[in-house]
DNA sequence: CGTTGTGTTGAGCCGAATCAACCCCGGTGG
DNA sequence: CCACCGGGGTTGATTCGGCTCAACACAACG
């Protein structure tokens, strides 16, 4: 279904966690191939699909191969806040381990998911310590989104909260091997975008008009193409998150493939 | 200054700590002992100190005894924006280790905090199963505490929010040995406690005066009196978190990593 | 061919921000 | 002792961002 969503997935499923994990770690070409070796147990998942339930105790904990999820929680009156988008790349349910979730996860396209209990005891059990390095960034990096998106509902007009928003998942699904520097995917109805952000629909639809009126943004068929990143970047007024870490070396260049091996 | 605000702390320094530790995990009483035993180094701080700097690198984990202090960020242009308020008896600075706060930590009122380390430790060593346990719920709770927040900028009116935070406040402090099931102290001012909730100043005393006007609320020189409780509840929409375990069943034995196989 | 979900647009309203006074109170210093 | 000052709180008038309601367009799909 969203085969341009996620290119790779079929023939390297594994490529968006490798990529992810490697922008925030020094992994060494072993533990890529670890990495790569383990069982992973796939599993499909449709929109709307229940991945983890609110207060459930002990989730499974598994990597996002392919498609996109979110964090929320609904209020008995039917408003609901989505706490965070759950990307290619990403993992689900790192967090608490012991005690009930405090929000439920929810597939919002189709999705593929691994089993990633394999690697995280790899991890804990010191076989790889740029490995156990990146897990712990993983949820460092996930609690600073978290605060980004609360400044973003707290202390920010709408116009801004759309253009940070947006420059986040560009730079995330960069990050994870989809899209380039200012064109990805982007399979959200206004309704969502709603809700994470904290407007109306209406609103969101309005503010995306106009995004374009100032050409800014396309939006074409699921795809969002930022045309003036820098600008948006201005307009965000506080800078989006680092993502990757801060050394100066990096996975090598290119878009296509890193870690020749 | 407040010593209607930290009764114990004087003679018992850890007395809030030790409260909310075991409203969180079934402490044995050798682990309380132990935990009162360690070198604490207490330290002051004034109002305005900065006790973690965002950006900082593995800042040094803190109990605090008296006092209140906040997790913030502030913006290029000077809007700010307050994640969540910490409290006597919680820690800081115990999520990210190797990695930049995401946050800036700032006292609010004068305060009291202890080093933490030698508990952690301890924790760490596996010498004290239920301290372990405390810490990874008193983590879990923070992240609780941060959706609800979330929950309360992004999809609350500003009167629903006020009254679920005064409510986050009564439960807090009243587990912490301050205040009882409807009185506590409130050392914040309304700009404060805008900052936290998304609102501007002007607002915020709107809705306390209406509040005051509907016979829910009495606050007078840094106390807050909720009169009705439960009343407080309904208009707060979504139900205050659950801040002490389900007394019942909790993990005795299976404190490693569950392992769902 | 209707149906359903998503996007779009207008009209009007309302919640919250802004602007601007003013008060009260506790320093603090002449 | 009083004059002054600054921080916090209070209040009114006005503006405005964003919501609600409502209608319609369009595509995907049965």
């Amino acid at each position: 279904m969203t085969s341009r969503v996620t290119p790779h997935s079929a023939l390297r499923p594994l490529e968006a966690v490798v990529r992810r994990l490697t922008a925030l770690s020094a992994l060494s070409d072993a533990e890529r191939e670890l990495l790569r070796g383990f069982p992973i147990r796939r599993e499909r998942h449709l929109p709307g699909d229940l991945l983890l339930a609110e207060g459930a105790l002990g989730g499974r904990r598994r990597f996002i191969l392919a498609g996109w999820a979110c964090r929320q929680r609904t209020l008995a009156d039917g408003r609901r806040q989505i706490f965070s988008f759950l990307l290619p790349g990403d993992s689900i349910a790192c967090v608490a381990r012991t005690l009930p979730e405090a929000s439920a996860v929810v597939a919002l396209t189709a999705m593929e998911t691994a089993d990633a209990q394999p690697a995280l005891d790899a991890a804990q059990a010191g076989d790889a310590p740029g490995l156990a390095y990146a897990f712990r960034a993983l949820e460092a990096l996930e609690q600073r989104l978290l605060l980004d998106h609360m400044v973003r509902l707290g202390r920010q007009t709408a116009y801004e909260r759309v253009a940070h928003f947006l420059l986040e998942l560009q730079r995330r699904l960069e990050i994870a091997g989809l899209g380039d520097d200012q064109r990805f995917p982007l399979p959200l109805t206004q309704e969502i975008m709603g809700d994470a952000l904290g407007l109306s629909i209406v609103h969101v639809n309005r503010i995306l008009q106009q995004l374009r009126r100032d050409r800014l943004i396309e939006l074409r068929s699921g795809v969002a193409i930022l045309l003036e990143p820098e600008r948006l970047a201005e307009i965000a007024v506080f800078p989006p998150p680092q993502l990757r870490r801060a050394s100066a070396a990096q996975s090598p260049g290119g878009l296509g493939d890193p870690a020749p091996a």
